[in-house]
DNA sequence: ATGTGC
């Protein structure tokens, strides 16, 4: 045994001397080389397993040491405690959600955030997290479904004008859902986000921009749909008069393209960030400054125009079967990262289910596919760094709204509000979700509702278990 | 959420 078999595992400085001391005492005691090898690997790897005694104990507590030093200076440490964020409806947020969001408060770039109503558990950030960051962007502060977002086309016909039957058939043969769909190639629509130079500008769009072609105007699956519904105007507004439209609305992301972005970005901030406390681990960044980081935020954005693209192709396609040209529409996008001016600093403010709800600015919150979705418009309060809900939010996980709801609950609920339904899963059950009533009642300091929209029928992709 | 890996 000798210093260069040590320092091949990587030991370094005074490491070096401990670990080739402890091996001596160990090659006293009869053991072989390789096993000795073996077991200093497996103290660097787990140094914490090692530091409370035995022959390794004082080369673990160094290792300990370093690895916290180099954790500080690396500015990987988190805050002791988090930095105080206001929560709305914390009656209706599980206490996950709640811890989530507080060990985002503690990383040291964090500088703001709030929680809204329809908040529940997620990877890394709680989905209805809002989160302000200095100068760096989280991946998973953003989520899996870059640019998610919803659409609203108001139509020039009335709500009983379109029978349920022309709804179904309109939806089946002009929407596509799936994992994986994509139109077929006859059947594309191009758009001038797919003209964008920003898909040269680094490797990974390139190789994404075929699927990103052949999927643009598709729905995807899980909680995405289309729907024609009735929207109801309270007072006139958006250029409208106050009354009852027959309107399409959409939940639609990014597709594959937005997903691979989302899954190469994570990869590359967690690789950045080997050392980080193991509590905000799917919190790893990256810096702005920095090329990756730059690099995210170009992709990101991408990403995000993709999504409202898509939803442009999925109303273009219906209101052309329908002949018809909308009279008013609304967008916002719920996943996704914006540079925003906080208590007069610009930060990165990540909304991961939530809506942008600046003063005046108009918005979408969707219930669930047999209750009421929501037009409104933000009030612009800095508390929520001017931020809604983004839905209902999840009552219940998928794998808990399988096991506890059966389709009869779903099939009487679409009933019940008068709902037809293709496709659909019982996770996606009405019931899995919390009241969409009591999530726009407990932010009535953050938006103001403009209009109601009830879905009428609705197209999902097939669940993992029909209803 | 995606269409793939634990």
């Amino acid at each position: 045994m000798n210093g260069k078999h040590i320092t091949k595992l990587g030991f370094e400085n005074k490491a070096i001397g401990l670990a080739l001391s402890a091996a001596n005492v160990r090659e006293g005691a009869g053991a072989g080389r390789n096993e000795i090898l073996a077991e200093l690997k497996a103290v660097k790897g787990h140094p914490q397993a090692y530091a409370v005694g035995g022959v390794y104990a004082e080369l673990a507590a160094h290792l300990l040491a370093e690895n916290a030093k180099n954790a500080v200076k690396k500015g990987v440490a988190l805050h002791e405690s988090p930095l105080p964020y206001r929560v709305w409806g914390e009656d209706l947020i599980e206490p996950g959600a709640r811890a989530q969001m507080d060990v985002a408060m503690r990383l040291p770039i964090s500088r703001d955030g709030a929680l809204m109503p329809d908040a529940h558990v997620g990877y890394g950030l709680p989905i209805g997290g809002v989160l302000a960051t200095e100068n760096a962007v989280i991946p998973y502060g953003v989520g899996v479904d870059i640019g998610c977002s919803m659409m609203l086309s108001v139509l020039p016909i009335k709500a009983t004008d379109l029978s349920v039957d022309e709804a179904k058939s309109l939806l089946l043969k002009h929407t596509r859902f799936g994992a994986g769909v994509a139109f077929e190639k006859r059947e594309r629509d191009d758009h001038a986000v797919l003209h964008e130079q920003t898909w040269k500008s680094q490797p990974i769009l390139g190789h994404l921009y075929d699927k990103a072609a052949a999927q643009i105007g598709t729905s995807g699956s899980g909680n995405h749909f289309v729907e024609f519904g009735t929207l109801t105007l309270h007072q006139p507004d958006v250029g409208l008069e106050a009354g009852e439209y027959l309107a399409i609305l959409s939940h639609s992301g990014s597709r594959g393209f937005g997903a691979q972005v989302a899954g190469h970005f994570t990869g590359v901030a967690h690789k950045r960030h080997p050392n980080l406390d193991k509590a905000a681990q799917k919190l790893a960044w990256l810096p702005l400054e920095e090329e990756d980081g730059a690099a995210y935020w170009e992709a990101m954005n991408l990403a995000g125009r993709y999504a409202l693209a898509n939803h442009d192709l999925i109303h273009a396609r219906l209101a052309r079967a329908l002949k018809i040209t909308p009279l008013a529409q609304a967008r916002n996008s719920h996943n996704l990262a914006w540079k925003q001016l906080v208590n007069g600093q610009e930060l990165i403010v990540h909304r991961k289910g939530a809506t942008p709800a600046g003063a005046g600015q108009l918005g979408l919150i969707p219930g669930s596919m047999a209750d009421p979705g929501y037009l409104v418009r933000g009030r612009g309060n800095p508390d929520a760094l001017a931020s809604a809900s983004h839905g209902a939010g999840r009552q219940l996980g998928r794998k808990a709204a399988a096991n506890t709801l059966n389709r009869k609950d779903v099939q009487a609920y679409l009933k019940q509000h008068g709902v037809t339904l293709i496709g659909g899963g019982i996770d996606e059950a009405p019931q899995a979700y919390k009241r969409i009533q009591d999530v726009i009642a407990r932010q009535s300091d953050l938006v103001d509702v403009i209009a109601e929209f009830r879905p009428r029928v609705v197209r999902m992709d097939t669940g993992s278990e029909d209803v």
